[in-house]
DNA sequence: GACTTTTACCTTAGTACTGAGATACTTATT
DNA sequence: AATAAGTATCTCAGTACTAAGGTAAAAGTC
């Protein structure tokens, strides 16, 4: 959640902070509002075709790039272990994924598209596309370029930041 | 959820789409994943005060603007109506928050943080913004006043075109 | 002044997800 | 071969939320 903390103290009652403090709150607060307005955009393209964003994330995920591994696909999408299994079901029961033996560990399984979920993607995906490219036209694409240096540079380094505990599941 | 359409295009069967797509959707990827990533350090450090991310925000939001109407929380803090007044009800359990009569109109009510909630923040806040300083060091100042304006630029843009709605409860 | 509409909050039921622990298999050690 | 340790997945209870519907007051309308 971001910090509401402002540059304004005009109140006396408002506490200060230092200035790489409130330079950091101010860039968490556009962060997380920023990120909240494209997933709000992308939320309402993806209501069209039924699914929440986590189950879009994991059939689109599998959609470009073929069966993953279930702990594969955990890493990716940032959701928990038990939260895989529930998606990775849901979309089973809607015959649009399949789970697949792994024949060299037979303790693993794959999630894998089946042919209906492959069809749901080919006409879903490309307005989802375009949808983010719509949301995204506040900026030019070199803004678009420069933006995604420094979050690249930042995430990594938050990432990192937070040691071998992984961002979701110590 | 972030997209995971790669640049990469070995595979035949991996589909292909216009640059701005890509580009845009490239961007929502670092765009997510950063913003994880930082929530990852915030959760983290707002744990300490056995206080979830919704609440801390909405403690910490009346802590510097002083009272708020229930609706003027739930607009800044970017949660449902039915999640303010469940956050609210939890926190003024606490003794943490009250509510109060709005005297210009009998069917608004005001949130506000208490003494023991004041206390509270005084003693959790410095060292949430000091966390927020650690989770941004990955850039310098001067990139980190670069994001700001471009993902200011870009939330605005995204909001507006989100049209009427809210990014919450449409 | 009785009516509709709008606004603001609350309640209830249901959903998506997390976290902890169970299960089942594999690999390493003895 | 038996045991221990490690890893991958699944199960289940509980949490935080959302959505829809309800109530009550205010404001506008005729």
């Amino acid at each position: 959640m971001a910090s509401s903390a402002s540059a304004r103290h005009d109140d006396p009652a408002t506490p200060r902070y230092p200035e790489r403090e409130t330079r950091a709150l101010a860039l968490w607060v556009v962060l997380s509002r920023a990120a909240a307005a494209i997933s709000a955009h992308a939320e309402a393209d993806i209501a069209r075709s039924e699914l929440t964003q986590a189950e879009f994330g994991v059939l689109e995920l599998l959609y470009h790039k073929g069966p993953l591994l279930l702990g594969e696909v955990q890493r990716r999408v940032l959701v928990s272990s038990g939260g895989v299994t529930y998606i990775v079901d849901r979309l089973t029961e809607r015959g649009l994924l399949e789970r697949r033996l792994c024949p060299s560990d037979r303790r693993a399984r794959y999630a894998a598209i089946t042919r209906k979920g492959r069809a749901l993607m080919k006409q879903v995906f490309p307005v989802h596309a375009r949808a983010i490219g719509d949301a995204m036209a506040g900026l030019t694409p070199a803004e678009q370029e420069q933006a995604r240096a420094l979050l690249r540079k930042l995430g990594l380094a938050a990432a990192a930041a937070m040691g071998p505990k992984a961002v979701r599941e110590p």
